[in-house]
DNA sequence: CGATATATGGACCAATCGGTCTTGAAAGGA
DNA sequence: TCCTTTCAAGACCGATTGGTCCATATATCG
């Protein structure tokens, strides 16, 4: 159900650079510098788009930046129904979600930080499309980790007197915190150690 | 020792305002708004000194900025000595700490955050005299908790299983966890359960 | 070939940024 | 009283902010 069947061609030129291309690039300088502190010169060169091409393509600054807001998020859901697919063992997949966190919250990664966390402290507050989508974000990731244990349950490889809803919400938090903690880029094996340790606490 | 005793009295007009209100003042702001969302209007405003006195008093905005961030690490230090007493029980010192982060991520003084998250996550990359603090205040409190769990083990409190270090380390993401997740303002019940949930698990 | 649409690059805009400086009043000590 | 210092208020600075606009070139259509 495309677009493009029922639209006829546009008559002028068409578009020549990506679009999604430029998104993805745009979210790379967030990531880096955050939402104040990126100018519109930066948006221009890690795009190469001009300026008219860019308010042309996005509208403004806040526009262009949710875009690249959804994208890290979407990227983000991408790997979690990857990890956490009701059709894996639910315990392979937490351990395999721990372990994308742990990579991520070492060296210059960890360092780099998280986009989602850097904007829920620096604009959630005060931009409520921002904290809409980092409540919803929240709420899903909740409901997924939530998902796996309770399958763990099931199979009988929880540890007595773990509850799956608390135990996600525990991990969750961990999680986020270690993309705090990340900003003293610990070493990877210490990383790996605690969260291996966390979740050891949880399974039989 | 200090310096009043040795030095005359000022010969001009003395000092008519009380600097540590007005660092504390402009650290309110600061953790409202962030570092760079922050405009000098906004301090002048809020430590009621004109332009001239405040860069006078404080040389710069960055460098207010920072003794902002030291008095706010500072109230962090001794909430956390008063807690962690080593004189007191470590099982009631951690339990009353963790209370303390929950009252923090609830309502209106979860959606305020932290101002040493937010710094870490919009300035540590950038701006190493803000690393430094970030990495003392980190090493600082792990060794405080690890000590906590420490001394509850000698008491024979601990599970079994449980190294004070891993768990402080595991404890300490969880709170850092805690001030992102409170951006959400999640109830204070649910908080609450979830931290005596977490400690729990490491208790006897 | 026109007509249409998109690109670039840069001029241009008002507003605001952090920061300096001046002025004149006020408050202490000598 | 005079000297020194600090105060508030605000003019002023160059640089930068996010955003608009225009001239021109180019690509694709009918």
């Amino acid at each position: 159900m495309s677009r493009q069947t029922t639209m006829q061609a546009p008559r002028g030129r068409p578009r020549s650079f990506d679009i999604d291309a430029a998104v993805e690039r745009a979210m790379n300088v967030f990531w880096s510098r955050g939402y104040h502190a990126t100018a519109l010169p930066d948006l221009l060169r890690a795009t190469k788009l001009s300026r008219g091409s860019l308010y042309a393509a996005f509208g403004d600054k806040h526009t262009l930046f949710l875009r690249a807001l959804d994208r890290y998020i979407a990227d983000a859901l991408t790997r979690m129904d990857d990890e956490l697919d009701p059709r894996r063992d639910p315990v392979d997949g937490l351990r395999a979600y721990l372990a994308g966190y742990v990579e991520r919250a070492c060296g210059a990664h960890g360092r780099r930080g998280c986009l989602l966390v850097a904007t829920a402290m620096e604009l959630a507050g005060q931009d409520p499309e921002v904290a809409r989508r980092f409540a919803s974000f929240f709420r899903t990731m909740e409901a997924r980790v939530a998902d796996a244990f309770s399958r763990a349950e099931t199979a009988g490889k929880l540890a007595a007197g773990v509850e799956p809803s608390s135990a996600a919400r525990i991990l969750i938090c961990f999680l986020w915190g270690l993309r705090v903690v990340a900003k003293t880029a610990p070493a990877r094996t210490t990383s790996q150690a605690t969260a291996d340790a966390l979740l050891d606490r949880f399974l039989k």
